[in-house]
Formats: structure tokens, C-alpha cells, sequence
DNA sequence: CGCGCATTTGTTATAAAGTAACATAACTAG
DNA sequence: CTAGTTATGTTACTTTATAACAAATGCGCG
């Protein structure tokens, strides 16, 4: 759930503007043409907002931040391009912190795994990390795997040292 | 979030009930004694509750049954009891179902795993399944662990076979 | 083209999940 | 027994998310 208090606030902030941003867009415009599905305005929308945060968004502020000039979306506006983002794996959806965070890596489907400081909120994407064993705890108990989600929590160096 | 329509209602009880029920919470009031925490009426009754249930209860389910004559409990009652037992590992939540479980292993403090039926529900907790170069990833992230959440989706065998 | 179907969006309203704040009570150490 | 701490009771509220249905848009096809 939350953070625990924490009085030192660094953050660097991670985010894309300016040509990464778009690059960034373009990509994901041309990867959705490829599947046939569409990047419509208010998912390109919710996914700008994303990629400039470069980190965790709750759901409402994406919605506070939507329209172009300070006005809000309605909430299923934003919810509804949250599943679309998170289906085709531009998004994830971080569990243990009810908010959204663009997806830092390519189109490959990997199992999302986060490392988010209990302390600041930092947060990172880490590929690589998929849990031994699982595929055989899942062919025990008889489970046909889809998808296996995993969130470390941790302290951040400056939090950490602080 | 929410499962996918399933029109398959299997779903075994798992259910705690006479004595094993009152020797896991004997148990339970046991270990808190050692560790010099108090096992309370709401803490016990939220325990019962979950472990009566044997798989993953929402907490307004529990609010709802909380009551000995059907009254229900304030909010507050019981998300308190729910951070205790997760505190001293009775309980667990399962952050991708917003729901509370038992928690099915002894005292020894381990990474909590799930599989998650996405057609039905049914929800296991598995051991062992601790993910592979988490700690080399937090550590060339500059992380120290504090803990890990994993939960697997799936399809349970009679889903998968449906 | 223009008709029909599927997908997406707009909109209102409401449900579900969780917490803040403060008063009261119960344990526990001295 | 009294002061401090921990837990509970209670009211009110915030945050998070979805249901339901109407309007619009895109898209294949005759």
C-alpha cells in the first residue's frame, strides 16, 4: 500500500519530452499498426502521460492531467485506455501501488517485474527476474500459466542512506 | 482485476472448520504469545473468518460477516486486523485481486506465491518459487529487499479443461 | 457510395476499497 | 494506581474502479 514516511525527496525524474517523446509514440503508433490495432487519440493520450512521468501514475491523476488545458476526463475515458495499454504491453498496471507506469522495454513479452522503494515510491521496470520453479508449482497444482506478475519492494540508495 | 466470465463453478472449500479450525487459531494465539503480540477478539475473528473461507476474501466480505448475528463490522475494524496478521504473516493480500488470505505455511518468513485461476478464482499459495537474479537485479539497481510479492494467473485444471 | 456490424468513445451514476481523525478503552510497566 | 502505550469504536470521507447505455467512428462489402 503506501510508503512509509519518508522526509528526503529526490526523484529524479526519468521521464521522456521533446524527441524521445514522440519517437517513443511513433513506435508504439507503428508496433499497433503492425497487430492491427488502433492507437486512437486518448490512448496515445494516457501513454504520453505515462512515458513524461517516467514512473508510477495513479489512475486519477491521469485523469486530472488529460485534457489539454487543465480540463479532467471522465474516469472510464482513462480506464478504458489503461486495459488497452496494458494488453498490448505498453503499460503495467503495479498492484501493490494501485497505479500505472509505461512499459521501459520492447514488444517482447516479458514477465513485468518492478523493484519500488517502500520509502520514495521510486520505481523501476527489471527484466530477467521470472521465479524459478514456477512453471513446475504451476504443473503440480495443476495451473496452465498466463502470466506471473512481481513486485519487489526495497529502499533506493539515497532513501537507503538517509 | 476481476476474473474472466467463467461459467464453470467448481471450486473445492478448502475450508477450516471445527478442530482444525480452532487449532490453527490455537496456534496462532500461541505464536503471538511467544512473540509478544496480542491475538485480540477482532484479529482472532478476522482469522477465523479467512481461514473458514480457505482462499482469497474481500475485505467488505469479511466486513459483512464480521458480526456473531450477521451484523457487520466497521471498515476500520477490520482493515486494522488485516494489516496485523499480515504484519506477523497469518494473512497475506493478494494485491491483484484486492483480497485477503490465509496465510497456509508456518511461522518461517517466505516469499508469498500465489496461482490464480483468472477463469474462476481459486487461489493457491505455493513455496519455493522465489524469483531467480532478483537479488543481483536490486543490488545493481542499488536496492536492498525488503520483500517480494509474486502472483501467477492461470487456468486451474477444470477451468482449462471446460 | 452507403449500409451494417464491430469497436471505441462519451456520459451519468454508482459501486468497491481504503483511510483520516479523534474519542474511548484496555493492557502494562513502573 | 497512574502514566504511557497499544488497541478499539465511531463518524465521516477519500480514492479507486465499474456498470450501463447512448452516440460516434472505423471498416468491410455489395
Amino acid at each position: 500500500m503506501g510508503m512509509s514516511a519518508c522526509s528526503h525527496h529526490h526523484q529524479a525524474s526519468h521521464g521522456l519530452e521533446g524527441a524521445p517523446l514522440s519517437g517513443a509514440l511513433e513506435a508504439a503508433q507503428v508496433r499497433c499498426v503492425r497487430l492491427n490495432e488502433r492507437m486512437t487519440p486518448p490512448r496515445r493520450r494516457v501513454l504520453e502521460l505515462l512515458l513524461q512521468a517516467g514512473g508510477p501514475m495513479k489512475a486519477y491523476d491521469l485523469i486530472a492531467k488529460f485534457g489539454e488545458n487543465g480540463a479532467a476526463a471522465k474516469p472510464p475515458t482513462v480506464y478504458r485506455a489503461l486495459d488497452f495499454l496494458s494488453r498490448q504491453g505498453f503499460a503495467h498496471r503495479i498492484e501493490s501501488l494501485n497505479a500505472y507506469m509505461a512499459c521501459r522495454f520492447g514488444e517482447e513479452t516479458h514477465t513485468a517485474a518492478f523493484l519500488i522503494c517502500g520509502c520514495c515510491g521510486e520505481t523501476q521496470e527489471i527484466e530477467g527476474v521470472a521465479p524459478a520453479n514456477l512453471e513446475g508449482a504451476a504443473k503440480a497444482a495443476g495451473y496452465t500459466l498466463t502470466g506471473v506478475t512481481v513486485e519487489a519492494r526495497g529502499l533506493c540508495t539515497p532513501c537507503a542512506s538517509a
